[in-house]
DNA sequence: AACAACAGTTTACGAGTGTAGACTATGGTT
DNA sequence: AACCATAGTCTACACTCGTAAACTGTTGTT
C-alpha cells in the first residue's frame, strides 16, 4: 500500500480528470471536445489545464505519433480521499455522525449501496465507542466551554 | 425555511467561524487568543479575516462599549452544505455509496451516531430505486463508454 | 517545397486568498 | 489634559486559480 503524495487538483482541474478517469486514456483532443462543450472553455484554457496537470504529476504522457496519450497517475478514489478528509476535518467528532447522516439523505444511492452502507456501519458498530471524543482546539468546540 | 444565499467561507475564514460558533458570541479579542495560538496567526491576520467574515455576511456585529460583539450569521450546518455537495458533485452518482462508505470508514462514530445512521438508511432504503442513474455528462463518466 | 492544421508550450492577467504591517480612533490611566 | 492600549480599518503583497491569447514545432497536404 503505496502512500502517495496527495496532489491537489483543483476544481476546474477536476473536470479534465474526470474524463480521463472516465476513459483510462485520451488524447487532448478528446478532453478538449468534451469540455468545450460541458464547460464553455476554449481549447486553450483546457490545454492549460492539462499541462498543470501533468507538471503536478496527476496525469501522465506517452507520446503516440506526435501527440501524446495521457492517463492518470492518481485513482479517483485517492483524489477523493482529499475532500472526506478535509470534510471531517471542519467538524468537531461529535457532529461526524450529522455530517454523514445529512450526506445520505442529499446522496442518490441504490438498495444495494444502502445494504453495504448498513453491514459496514453493522460492523463498525461493534468496535464503536459509546462516546466519540472531541479532539477540538479548546475555544473552536462548545464541548470545552460547557462542561469544564 | 428560509433560502440562504450560500456564502463562501474559506479555509481561514473557517477557523474563525468555528471559533464564533463554538461561543456563540465573542469579541475580536477571543477570537485573536484562540487563534494567535492554534494556527500561529498575528493579531492583524485574524483582524482580516474577522472583517471579511463581516463584509461577506457570515458574521454580525454589535457594539458593546467600544468594542463589538461577533456572532455568526450562517450556522456551521448549512455552511457545511457547501461541503456535503461538493463532494457529491464531483463523482458519478454510481459512486456515491463508496464516497460515503469511505467517509464512515475513516470517520469516528459514537454506538448512537450508527445507530441513527443505520435508521435513517432503513427509512431511505424503502424509497431506494434498484439502480442509480448515471447523471454525469458523456464522456466524463465510463458509464456513458462501456454500454452505448 | 510551401503551407495549413493541430499538439503542445509560454506568457498573461484579473480575482481571490493567506498573511500581515500601518494607520486611526477612542476610552481608560495618570 | 496628555498619553497609551486596544479595536477596528486600510493598504499591501505574493501566490494560486480560472481563463485564454500568442507562439512553436511537426506532419500531412498540395
Amino acid at each position: 500500500m503505496v502512500m502517495n503524495i496527495q496532489i491537489k487538483i483543483t476544481d476546474a482541474e477536476w473536470e479534465v480528470m474526470r474524463v480521463v478517469w472516465a476513459h483510462g486514456s485520451v488524447t487532448s483532443r478528446e478532453i478538449i471536445e468534451i469540455l468545450e462543450s460541458k464547460m464553455q472553455w476554449k481549447a486553450p484554457t483546457i490545454k492549460t489545464l492539462i499541462g498543470r496537470l501533468v507538471e503536478k504529476g496527476a496525469l501522465a504522457t506517452s507520446p503516440e505519433g506526435r501527440k501524446f496519450i495521457y492517463t492518470a497517475k492518481v485513482s479517483e478514489q485517492e483524489s477523493m480521499d482529499v475532500y472526506t478528509e478535509d470534510i471531517l476535518s471542519r467538524v468537531c467528532n461529535k457532529h461526524n455522525g450529522k455530517v454523514i447522516a445529512d450526506l445520505v439523505e442529499e446522496a442518490a444511492l441504490s438498495k444495494k449501496d444502502i445494504a453495504s452502507l448498513m453491514e459496514l456501519l453493522q460492523k463498525k458498530s461493534e468496535s464503536a465507542l459509546e462516546v466519540v471524543p472531541c479532539e477540538c482546539v479548546m475555544g473552536q468546540c462548545e464541548c470545552h466551554l460547557h462542561h469544564s
